[in-house]
DNA sequence: CTGAAAGCGCTTACAG
DNA sequence: CTGAAAGCGCTTACAG
């Protein structure tokens, strides 16, 4: 036989509450069946017992050995979140905030995060997670066309989310209704505006789909208020736009993103139009640099945090191995700054 | 008796072989200990069984469960990397560029990485990666005075690593060895230009820890080149430098950082000095602007992902219990542009 | 060199 | 409501 004593010092080592569900069993004179039954309160057992248990376990910081309880649950308690090696500044801010929503999430179900950087051509790591079987669901973000990731989790069987669209309407996916929210926000901007103002919405590249659906949203947003009488024009080229600044005085500028936005903003200056007291602005992009911008300029902001909580919960979900609805959405936040004062 | 089928099929939804040890034991008539030596080339065993028994596993792509085997050898072939919730764009891309390395060296011993965020007051998600023991090691950055989480692991006995420095010499914790490397990049700049040229260090405030390396860096830089006389002065306020510029005719110009350079940068192009041809210019800290600005400026770049690579190492290696070297340094990168040219 | 057995710390039918 | 037992899929002394 192994040394017992032996094990326990080298759980000692490892472990923080040196009880097991069977050392808490003896000390109570119960079966670790028992245990494990008033520990995860499921199954028959009197109230007596389970309370009994439970305060003693508080008592003396027992922790369950998630390993074992994985094993034996046929599960890992993790999830992973799929990452790409190479990424911009603006895409890893996106994925730190997205990740401290689903580590947030996750931990509160018991449930870790492992992070698997793939290459673009290179889902290496995940497939290592995959065969190792040390997930029980994925979740994804920035699919490619096509994308390889997909491909090995759709073979494995294993559950997954994607963050965005692009997977088509069968797959679990969480999307930021970019639509709505830009039709909602041109709402928030026009509030403060008098009957009948001017507004204008510059647009970048009709060629990026996002701005698709940015405009679509700026006018259904417009369409939505039609009894307020505004006038306004979509101007699709930035550099027209110190032309078409001239012909009329705008009451309220609305930017496709932050890019086109602090354009706009120069030739703003370079006119001598001051910003909140001649002319509203705002941008259906947020970034730092408009946050810091004097004075900080109002955005509609993609709320990264919000996207990572919801795809954990549907990842945990899906682990579960319960039906999650495929289409889900999260609101973008208006950041409202002094620009639309 | 447990339904073995029903059991194969729940393991079939999650695993990607059918193949157990057990299976394969049978398979090839052996004991499954025989087939657990064989695949972890331990223990004596016979070249030919172990040659089949791998073969077989090959074939049938046979991948042991990782959670087994991490319960039976009392260790989770998981390590934790730890970043802030909060953090700054800088921050951001530091820690991705770091997590990058950790995670390439992990997997190569076939470990996964598990990101535990914490918030400057609150360990939580460590301290329950820790207590639930679902971690071996962890590496911990941007240590705060008098760590919460190294008191969290130093309690409960779990090995870790630090990148950077600030937790003493008897930490294990891997250092980018600034002085050393500002010297060194420093002769490299120097390097072209001839005997009795002008340098000028501009370096910001003291009161920053780092600058005082920088400074004592490119000191020992010019002292180790005396020989060639070089004049050299120190300009530790950047408004000063206008004035400065004015007095000599400074053939190479060195910042301590690049907000620094960038501040000199735009001096040199109001005086219209030209970078490259009038003057020699570079950083002691890179950053997407020095990059991109036109010339591109030369810059010493902390190679966060080399520091992800060998603190992963190091906690490999503690994980297995095996002691580590407590001061260990990894270098920086030269990025020698065109404004050194 | 190989096998039978006990063990890792949980869960969960099954029987009482 | 509770306990004894088998099981999750590995590892590793121990005996042969």
């Amino acid at each position: 036989m192994r040394n017992r004593l032996h094990n326990k010092d080298m759980s000692n080592r490892l472990r923080n509450s040196n009880y097991t569900m069977d050392d808490i069993a003896s000390e109570l004179g119960l079966s670790k069946s028992t245990v494990s039954r008033a520990l995860s309160d499921s199954g028959r057992i009197s109230l007596a017992t389970r309370e009994k248990v439970q305060a003693f376990a508080k008592e003396h910081g027992f922790r369950p050995n998630l390993v074992a309880k994985a094993l034996a649950g046929q599960k890992t308690l993790n999830l992973a979140a799929v990452m790409p090696f190479e990424a911009t500044a603006y895409q890893m801010m996106f994925f730190h905030e997205c990740l401290s929503g689903i580590v947030t999430r996750a931990s509160e179900s018991g449930y870790s995060v492992l992070v698997c950087m793939t290459k673009p051509d290179d889902s290496g790591i995940l497939r290592s997670a995959v065969e190792n079987q040390k997930i029980d669901s994925v979740i994804l973000t920035q699919l490619k066309h096509d994308d390889e990731n997909v491909k090995l989790l759709r073979k494995s069987n294993i559950p997954f989310v994607v963050i965005g669209s692009g997977a088509g309407e069968s797959v679990i996916h969480v999307d930021s209704r970019m639509k709505e929210n830009c039709a909602d926000f041109t709402l928030e901007c026009l509030d403060r505006l008098s009957d009948g103002s001017q507004v204008l919405f510059v647009c970048g590249s009709l060629d990026v789909e996002a701005n698709n659906n940015r405009l679509s949203g700026f006018l259904s947003g417009m369409e939505s208020v039609k009894s307020k009488n505004f006038h306004y024009a979509v101007c699709t080229d930035v550099h027209d736009f110190a032309d078409e600044i001239s012909l009329k005085s705008w009451s309220l500028i609305l930017c496709s993103d932050d890019v086109v936005c602090l354009q706009v903003l120069e030739i703003l200056r370079e006119k001598n139009i001051s910003v909140g007291a001649d002319v509203k602005i705002a941008s259906f992009h947020d970034s730092v640099l408009l946050e810091s911008y004097s004075p900080p300029v109002s955005a509609l902001k993609v709320d990264a945090f919000a996207l990572g909580e919801k795809s954990s919960e549907l990842a945990l979900k899906a682990a579960r191995g319960e039906k999650c609805e495929s289409v889900n959405y999260v609101d973008c936040s208006f950041m409202m700054r002094d620009s639309t004062e």
